[in-house]
DNA sequence: TTATTATATACCCTTTAGGGTATAAATACA
DNA sequence: TGTATTTATACCCTAAAGGGTATATAATAA
């Protein structure tokens, strides 16, 4: 496993964020201060950082009416992502 | 609001691994050494604690094939969810 | 081009997640 | 009952999350 790759989640969830980001036209610092969160912190998690507190990717996500759940991992996806 | 509600997740994620751990018959310590981390870490993810790093979660959940993703809350469920 | 804005990277620092372990409480089973 | 198993609570400790900020690199506009 290459190195970044440690840090890449699921590319589903960073890209949501990053789409209804632009959906709203907001910049990554009027989302962090939306959010209550810190610059930084959007920047991981638009970055794929997987080692994000859901605490947090939860104050963003409930932005946008959504929340972290257990989703089923389709083994299509697993196979064709790119990392 | 109450001090432990802070530490409370939605409950479906909870309810979600104890429910599937208990359909596999294992317990925290095999659930633990099945997903790679520490017993504490599933016993403070079945109790709801929200502050967890997903990538950790996410250890457990793909023993079930399920993954973190980002899910449409519904209002109903916000107001009627017992904290 | 240059000025402006957005995003990315790098560093310091405090707080905390979570591992390990010991103990206590609860549950199941003889 | 008592005994074994499972789960919960409490503590110490290390590694790292993430806030803040400064700097660097796009990207966009004038």
């Amino acid at each position: 496993m290459k190195k970044e790759e440690k840090f890449k989640l699921s590319n589903s969830l960073r890209t949501f964020i990053k789409k209804k980001r632009k959906e709203l036209g907001l910049t990554q610092v009027d989302l962090a201060d939306k959010a209550g969160v810190g610059l930084r912190f959007i920047r991981e998690l638009e970055q794929g950082k997987r080692s994000l507190q859901m605490d947090k990717v939860n104050q963003v996500l409930i932005l946008f009416g959504y929340e972290l759940g257990p989703a089923p991992m389709n083994r299509e996806k697993l196979i064709n992502e790119k990392s």
